[in-house]
DNA sequence: CGAAAGATTGAGATATTTCAACTGCGGTGG
DNA sequence: CCACCGCAGTTGAAATATCTCAATCTTTCG
């Protein structure tokens, strides 16, 4: 709230913690640069671990598969955000981790990030706190799928989407979903077609509108109509009757 | 599978790992033990971030709640666990850590720890690997959350339980539920009523038995035919006949 | 013993899925 | 250039899993 006087439309707070990650990174640390198209993946479950992984562009999901070919989104990665987290405690990565789009990672040794960290603590600072981030995203992610309806999700969802925007210094009130529905569903835990269906009840309802190029193009008027309609559809009756 | 040769019943391989871990910890790092009771809060959410909490006995739940009051189980936590590790990122816990019966906690100021690691740089392996699995954890939870139904989650949710105790050597055909229906339904994102039924029918089709101390308190024959209840029930129509 | 909490079970209500039809769009090739 | 195909998305209607509400039973504990 209080960065939001400062700056009226976006917060660059955000965009400064991810810029400095990134500049002590390359300051203190031997990086390998790697370029990505849509559709690669930066590693795979099973593969031996080795690396940790900063996003420095583009935009990733880790998906993790089960033993039977389920197969299921559990997060989605931005820049200055972390990958490969989940493959230090058995020298395996856990899910595989694909691109979404054209973009740049940052590979970095674990065991010489672990090094450098004696004469650079702000390395450690700076992973314990991706570490910790990711933790508390989950928890987000495993409240809203037990305690919300479909509705209520997808709007999370964009609100998730518009903070992560926001925390990069991008604008917040129009984005391109870079997923399908059938995405967005699986990483929700809901078919595509309640996706489709929740967010033309959005659209109904004002609290979000598509643009004219396209349905994937989201406008979103205020966020805390977002907010507003999460809490309305969690609470039971009521905000029932003011959302047709 | 390796492990079971040389001891039939139990693993003794993970419950090493784990009182190595806490004889590291014991002998390289200041730590203040502290007795807690069932229900008892080891920290609160918003408190101010300074310790993490490593389990030496009991049995602990973290509870996430939300804005308007929506709360949920989002991690259970055994010997060994961590806990606290959601507070590094933003000098906040992120969570309350309620003991869910009487226990033994060690507390750990973080920056001892990483000024500890210096010379003990196995305390950061320690620390790194109980995050990662902490990560790994969460992501099958969402899987669990998102694509199996209400009987397999609960099938799951009692695979999950054995695992925790066979790491940690205990025996895994018979043990005690210390959650009532309730809590393992907001774990688990179902009702009460829901996890009751799913219990129920996991007897009915003898994947599990209920003891005669009463139906906190369960026996299962063999842990495989929970796993493949699991399969059946994720694979729409096929195993659909085999349980009435 | 009696009260309160936990657990089970049934039956109707409801949210979400499933199945299916239809639209719009972009690319490809005749 | 246009016809056609495949993919993404939307929407409707029926099917179904889960929730809600309610009654009953069991266990625990003061």
């Amino acid at each position: 709230m209080n960065e939001a006087i400062s700056t009226p439309r976006f917060s660059t707070l955000g965009a400064s913690r991810i810029a400095d990650m990134l500049q002590l990174l390359q300051d203190s640390m031997p990086i390998q640069r790697r370029v990505v198209r849509a559709g690669d993946a930066v590693y795979q479950v099973g593969q031996s671990f080795g690396c940790l992984y900063v996003v420095n562009s583009g935009f990733f999901k880790m998906v993790n598969l089960s033993g039977e070919g389920r197969e299921q989104v559990v997060s989605l990665h931005f820049k200055g955000d972390w990958m490969g987290l989940d493959g230090i405690s058995n020298g395996k990565y856990g899910c595989d981790a694909i691109a979404m789009d054209t973009g740049e990672i940052w590979a970095i040794r674990y065991d010489a990030l672990i090094q450098a960290a004696v004469r650079t603590p702000a390395l450690l600072t700076a992973m314990h706190g991706a570490m910790s981030r990711e933790l508390r995203r989950d928890h987000d992610s495993m409240m809203s799928l037990c305690t919300l309806p479909a509705d209520a999700r997808v709007a999370g969802f964009l609100r998730y989407w518009a903070d992560a925007l926001d925390q990069r210094g991008l604008r917040t009130d129009q984005f391109t979903l870079r997923m399908t529905r059938a995405e967005i569903g699986n990483y929700l835990g809901m078919t595509l077609e309640t996706v489709s269906r929740a967010l033309s009840k959005l659209a109904r309802v004002d609290v979000i509108r598509f643009t004219e190029k396209g349905r994937r193009d989201i406008h979103i008027p205020q966020i805390e109509a977002l907010t507003d309609f999460i809490r309305d559809m969690s609470s039971p009756a009521v905000g029932a009757a003011a959302f047709h």
